[in-house]
DNA sequence: ATCGGTATTGACAATCATTCTCAATAAGCC
DNA sequence: GGCTTATTGAGAATGATTGTCAATACCGAT
């Protein structure tokens, strides 16, 4: 039986209130600054549990820090993220989909999963760097 | 000044015997198991310096390791790599390039860059796992 | 071939994100 | 209100990677 708590709804809301891809220190560090006396480990675990959840997306920044964002929309997709401010859109990709799973099965791959991410500099960033 | 030591050619020797994506860790266990007395952190300098050159490729495992790989064709592509065992294949991805490209630019996007690769189990290790 | 300046090395410590441990706490059900 | 037990949080543990620094050895100059 899974039981609700402050601190998972904590997790959701901060999430929810950014839009944008964030760490788990960084999370932790800004509920704390808030006030808040939730746990680094508990900020872990609620993250995990909303990406199994698909209520949030994970990914993984060219530092190897795990980032994650509030899914917006639902079912699988893919990012386009601004490596400066971190703006993130989602996109859709179709066409990789279906090449990714044609690729691995021509060369005789089982349960392709795929990591298609585009980093650029948004709008905003690429006028006032 | 660069100079030329045993230590580098060793690392280098050893990606290209190898071919497939390895971790630093796993190339120095290796390294030291044929009897090299190598240290750790030469070989994460040398592999680093590697890809520099552009002699070798990184990526990011999904378990958040950097994996490395002697690079044997030239110029942008992508991989398919077999989580259980490491083998990989080099793939083209033109259709991916221009999708890429194309959906940044549709955002106001610019410098673009994207991250493209493909996980599975190949066909030994969907055999025998 | 010898010498000397300095890149490079390697053992070890340090860092940093993430996970584990486990006693204390508090949801949810009666 | 009590009980059961999932959940929490502080701190330890892990594991990859990087930093430190004295000792080493490459290589150009002599
Ligand atoms: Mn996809
Ligand atoms: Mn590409
Ligand atoms: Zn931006
Ligand atoms: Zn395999």
């Amino acid at each position: 039986m899974k039981r609700n708590t402050w601190q998972r709804e904590a997790v959701r809301t901060a999430l929810n209130e950014r839009g944008d891809f964030i760490s788990a220190q960084k999370l932790h560090t800004e509920l704390k600054a808030e006030g808040s006396t939730i746990g680094l480990a508990t900020v872990y675990r609620a993250l995990t549990d909303l990406v199994t959840a698909d209520e949030a997306d994970a990914l993984q920044s060219p530092e190897g820090e795990n980032l994650y964002r509030a899914c917006s929309s639902d079912g699988h997709h893919h990012h386009l993220i601004c490596r400066q401010c971190g703006h993130t859109e989602e996109i859709e990709a179709e066409a990789v989909e279906s090449w990714a799973a044609k690729v691995a099965a021509e060369h005789g791959f089982t349960q392709p999963r795929h990591v298609v991410d585009v980093f650029g500099l948004c709008r905003e960033c690429t006028l006032s760097p």
